[in-house]
DNA sequence: GATGAATGAGCGTTCATTCAT
DNA sequence: GATGAATGAACGCTCATTCAT
């Protein structure tokens, strides 16, 4: 087998990939350890000595897709001293095209979420992470419309999630068309065009203080 | 063990409970016929014996909480002559109340979503029928504000996957919510008036023709 | 289900003819009592009811095939006054005919030489009864044939072992022949023919004193 | 666990031990994995690991005793030159040798011809490659007795049955005896007399064209 | 007399994990 | 440093068997 001496750095890498790989494909339970050892081109007890025991490696696998990805939004957004709207559109072209590069890695983000507290909350900290950089770039449209009646926290809260689940069923969606009509699949400025037209008016009349309100009750 | 006679019918929606609520829990993959049988305070041959299979059962599972649900949203949506807007409100208003009510069983169909053809298939189609649901509602509200431009198929199917994508999330957060801080979470109603204000004011416009688009090109 | 009343004897008969056909078909220990039951067209409990358990079913399975073999071959050589080898062969013929008539009770037979003490020690009874009757018609062979010595106990039964095994063998293989190509199987007649061919002359050299001796010694 | 290192192939053949041991006690359904690994002094997963399931172990079982019992026949019957009765007594000879000295072996053998088609045919494929042998020796004696009256096909086969199954029968009659009285049973050599005894002129008269008739039809 | 409802016990199989070399 | 050899623990599933009606 791959008797190649690697320094560890590298080796780790090759191992992560795998791992990345095989749970994006079976999900967490139904990867095996053997199947990773054999795709990294290692032995079994190799793993063990760098990455201690599964739940650390789908740990560290999680960690690293969670950096991956922020850095790629916060890359997006980096632009300073461009109108807000134009930063979150930004952050959302990177996010879908950080989606349509890194399949794997995003389906083992979205894994996490249901595999139990401790990675459910590496990925809530990282939807926290984003969600307060959206706030931000909220709260400097409200200023640069010089609007300045704030919402309460916690439906800030609620809009930013609802942002976040919008982005992440687009990016799937987006991914899906990619694998079934690759000719005809939408860009990540497309998908990130989509998602504004879909709720910047809305987030405008909000921060202006346009609430939707239902004409007549029902029960 | 307690073997206390009950009719087949019964035991049965016993044993979907506990297996609902176990699936929830764990997983398909972690859940064990075990506890699960434990659970529904029966042995395991029994629910072997009723439910043929761990597969079956879930499957079993996925159906029956996918007919809650449409059922639910269906419910809500019934009030005909009400405008769109309205009913479109109603529907949401009925989709987190049943997310409220009925936690584990929102939860076992988001993860049955990944656990393979078969049960992918049978949400997908749940969500096809919602979409349609949807996209008969904005038809109507389209025709109702006058507007006669009708959205690319591919970009109605966009917004749909968006509007479920938050709703699943902000369901999902709202639960957690309840769950953490129960005394100041969200009702139903507000979480159905937070999305409302998120995204209705963006489809009238684009209904309306009048999109977003970058005022200047970064990449 | 067939709620027909029937007298214990006949609800009896029904199980055990469905319990050899499975037995036969499946072997002692992949047949299911289930099987059994719904194939003799009652309930489960009523098998054991009747037939206290799969041992005892398989016993009583047993022990009338075991009497149905035997009274034939009886049948076949209860002609007082025929020639000794055409008594054999008559009783050849008898089983041959049987084993072509009833397979499956046969390969009940057959399996229960394979499933612990008890089982086997019915069939070996068996078999010690059918040698027994052998060995009175070659004893009388003896006589019919003027020659009087006698052969050791051992060899005799050696020799009746090895008719009998003989006799199955040829049984399986005509029974296999009837299956794969039914027109041109051999009648039971036809097969006793063989085996009689095949043994009655060393068996008649081997009373008039005639045996076969190795010419040299190889080891 | 003792946890004795040792080369697979070595704990391989300590497995194929246990299990032909157990399968020959139990028959193929009733042993149990367990069992065979306890026997063997290993751990369950560790049969597994090797031989993959109970249906490979099983026939990994079979080959090696097929393959073994073919062997010593063919070096019984080696000895070229000598005249084929001799060389069919030497066969006899080697074949009840083998059979004493490998009682489970036998036993599994004869336990898979009822464990259904994969097993049996390799069985089969096994009594074929036996009765070709035969079948050779027996042309060779036709020719050495200057007999040329050839046999039908059918015909050859059913004998070629008959003896084998009288072989069988032979065999295990022989190991019960030396089980119950080791003192007094027979050798391999005193066996193989015997079914020579019993057949050898029966075939010869045979292929004289002399054939057994019965002398009145009876029914 | 006959049965639907129920279970204890066990089996084949797999997997994450660790020694001994 | 890297690995072949090995295992404890658990899981999905089935079966013979028995109550309670």
């Amino acid at each position: 087998m791959g008797h190649k001496r690697m320094p560890r750095e590298v080796r780790e890498r090759h191992m992560l990939d795998a791992a990345v790989a095989a749970f994006a494909r079976h999900g967490y339970q139904a990867a095996s350890m053997d199947e990773i050892a054999e795709a990294a081109g290692v032995s079994k007890p190799l793993v063990y000595l760098y990455l201690k025991s599964k739940e650390e490696l789908f740990m560290a696998c999680v960690r690293r897709e969670v950096g991956a990805l922020v850095a790629a939004v916060r890359a997006g957004t980096r632009e300073r001293g461009a109108p807000a709207d134009q930063q979150l559109w930004n952050g959302l072209t990177a996010f879908f095209a950080h989606t349509a590069a890194r399949p794997d890695g995003v389906t083992v983000l979205h894994r996490a979420r249901t595999q139990g507290e401790p990675f459910a909350r590496e990925v809530a900290a990282m939807r926290v992470e984003v969600a307060t950089l959206v706030t931000s770039l909220l709260g400097q449209a409200a200023r640069d419309a010089g609007c300045d009646s704030a919402l309460a926290e916690r439906e800030v809260s609620g809009l930013a999630h609802a942002l976040v689940g919008a982005a992440e069923s687009l990016a799937e969606w987006s991914n899906t068309q990619a694998r079934t009509a690759p000719s005809s699949a939408p860009s990540a400025r497309e998908t990130a065009a989509t998602l504004m037209n879909f709720c910047w008016s809305g987030l405008h009349n909000l921060l202006n203080g346009e609430r939707w309100v239902p004409t007549s009750r029902v029960h």
